[in-house]
DNA sequence: CTGTATCCCGTTCGATACTG
DNA sequence: CAGTATCGAACGGGATACAG
């Protein structure tokens, strides 16, 4: 067995986890839901179909550029679907499909456990906060 | 009223959901468990409290500034506490807090989600790519 | 053993301008 | 109306070296 060093271990490991990272699918759909808009376009559909346009203004602040990337990506997952009607000027539907329906529950897992608990997460930071600062009184000359 | 145009508005609304963005539980819960390790340093703790070198070799591939900064955060959001035994050398446990704990069937609810549907997504993925590379041959010369 | 400090690279995201 | 293309700034995260 050939030594080797503990850097060439942890990049060993590295490989590997990256491997990991793009076949657990808990890991990919975290890092769909975790995506900075998917939450909004989601939580936009959930009403019912709505128009690239009609998005755009509900979700307001973002771009263009993000908000056809976030389709784009929610569309290849199988979790929205998006039908052209052909006219002047043309006119793109986006809707939840069942499958990005069937995610919703789950969404609102989170934001209920977000909800119920974001006054203990706030107290434990402003306590968390208090202590290091004192602390660092402590370490002064 | 001042008339602005389409990208002031924007940018107005950007500020706006910055804002939002700050106070939102909803999108802190999902900042915190969307990030890279934090998922795995939770499942690591959920089977009991671990040192700070146990979970640097049950989560293989983590370096040790990232193991530290994702423990810290999740120690000052009240997930999980830190006791420091004074011995020499040094030994620190991290474990589960009761908060952090009753994270953990938030995670399943994920994680089912994500194994049922994984194989949808996967198929949905395929056929979009597939379409996609049928479409881009007709726009050939 | 348990971290902290620094550098640096790749990715992300917004602004802007242009197209069918 | 519904995008696409390009660019630059900001940020996350890894390698490395150092410290209590």
């Amino acid at each position: 067995m050939t030594t080797r060093t503990a850097a060439q271990q942890r990049e060993q490991a590295r490989i590997a986890y990256d491997a990991y990272l793009a076949t657990c699918p808990t890991r990919q759909l975290l890092d769909r839901i975790g995506d900075k808009w998917v939450g909004l376009v989601l939580t936009a559909l959930a009403d019912g179909p709505q128009r690239y346009s009609g998005l755009s203004r509900t979700i307001a602040g973002v771009s263009e550029k993000m908000l056809t990337q976030t389709l784009r990506t929610l569309e290849r997952d199988g979790l929205v679907s998006r039908s052209v009607t052909l006219s002047v000027p043309v006119r793109v539907d986006y809707a939840l499909t069942p499958l990005g329906r069937s995610l919703l529950p789950v969404m609102q897992a989170i934001k209920d456990w977000a909800e119920t608990h974001i006054d203990e997460v706030t107290a434990a930071r402003a306590a968390y906060d208090e202590r290091e600062s004192g602390e660092r009184q402590e370490h002064l000359p």
